[in-house]
DNA sequence: TCCGAATCTGACCGATCGGTCAAGTTCTGA
DNA sequence: TCAGAACTTGACCGATCGGTCAGATTCGGA
């Protein structure tokens, strides 16, 4: 509620995506926001869990959809990717964030609940987990969109999400839909 | 040619793709190479000079097999992507860090030698890059290959490189020849 | 009006960062 | 053998890190 805090989420958000986590201190993310470190520290006790409150919001959206969707064949299931196609855009600061920066941010529990996610996903569009080649194209969907998405954010010159939606919703079924492809 | 020298420039290269260039210090691996800190600054003058040691071996090869490619078409491409591939999976750890890490990285001259390379093949794959499905595709292809070979060096039960190579080449001509869909 | 809670801040803390340096030790070729 | 180059090291530097704290300021409800 404070207008503040929101702030700080942003700002935090904004920055831990485009510069690191580790890269960004808590004196850059007090500059930006026009504030003073220790007013950072007010609202959020630890840099850790200013992380944490800029990343939650998207991992609840994101496991929230995948609860409602467990179960689903079929027709559902593109109903399904398109749901989730439109809150990766949404959150993309924060996908690219768990994406590309986990390994760097190992033991920060909401990266690890962001990880136990992507294995819920993984198996909901895998049967067979235990397949190789349906391991790698699953992963190569999620890095790619990831990778994406992190450049869309950043580079000037990129496809409006009018465009980039249907492409990605297009391309990522075409990777991880078995039935897309001659077996 | 000294054996510290490479031993170093190793366990760097290991530490900044494991938990990225900020998150680890010149006193990691000094304790990992079993040496000082002042004795890994007397092999390389700075923390930046180690990590362009660190990638440059990657980016050199990579960039020369670009180099012979140009103007290849046909089958040609074909061995193109074969050679390329298995030169990713040689230094995957060196992508890793490159597509990853690029954002925390900026002002880096290797890194941006390296954007330069993407630039490159990007060009070499599409006569149109002005189309945003075959960039979005060039893009999939490449983040998600580079969070693949990510994992391939972190996850422990992960398909062997004979699984991985010519599936990777697969998956990846899919995505990025337009040949293979329907136009 | 006034009081207490909420907010904000500068000063400060110990720890660690990348990097320097002088003094040692080891290696090597003449 | 021995001089000089190559290598290693602990002590040290200023800067910055995340975090604490006491006090000033602002604000909302009684």
């Amino acid at each position: 509620m404070p207008a503040t805090a929101d702030e700080l989420r942003r700002v935090a958000l904004e920055l831990f995506a485009s510069s690191g986590y580790h890269a960004t201190s808590l004196q850059n993310i007090a500059d930006v926001a026009g504030v003073s470190k220790a007013s950072v520290l007010y609202h959020f006790s630890s840099k850790e869990l200013l992380l944490e409150a800029a990343l939650s919001p998207a991992i609840d959206r994101l496991g929230g959809i995948l609860d409602d969707a467990t179960g689903l064949a079929g027709d559902d299931r593109v109903r399904f990717l398109e749901q989730m196609v439109a809150e990766l855009l949404e959150h993309r600061l924060a996908v690219g964030i768990f994406v590309t920066q986990s390994a760097a941010l190992q033991d920060v529990p909401i990266v690890e609940r962001a990880n136990a996610f992507i294995q819920r996903i993984a198996i909901f569009f895998q049967a067979n987990v235990d397949s190789p080649e349906e391991k790698m194209r699953f992963g190569i969907a999620l890095g790619g969109t990831a990778y994406l998405l992190a450049q869309s954010a950043n580079v000037d010159d990129f496809p409006d999400d009018a465009v980039l939606r249907p492409l990605l919703i297009a391309i990522i079924g075409e990777l991880v839909t078995t039935s897309s492809r001659g077996h």
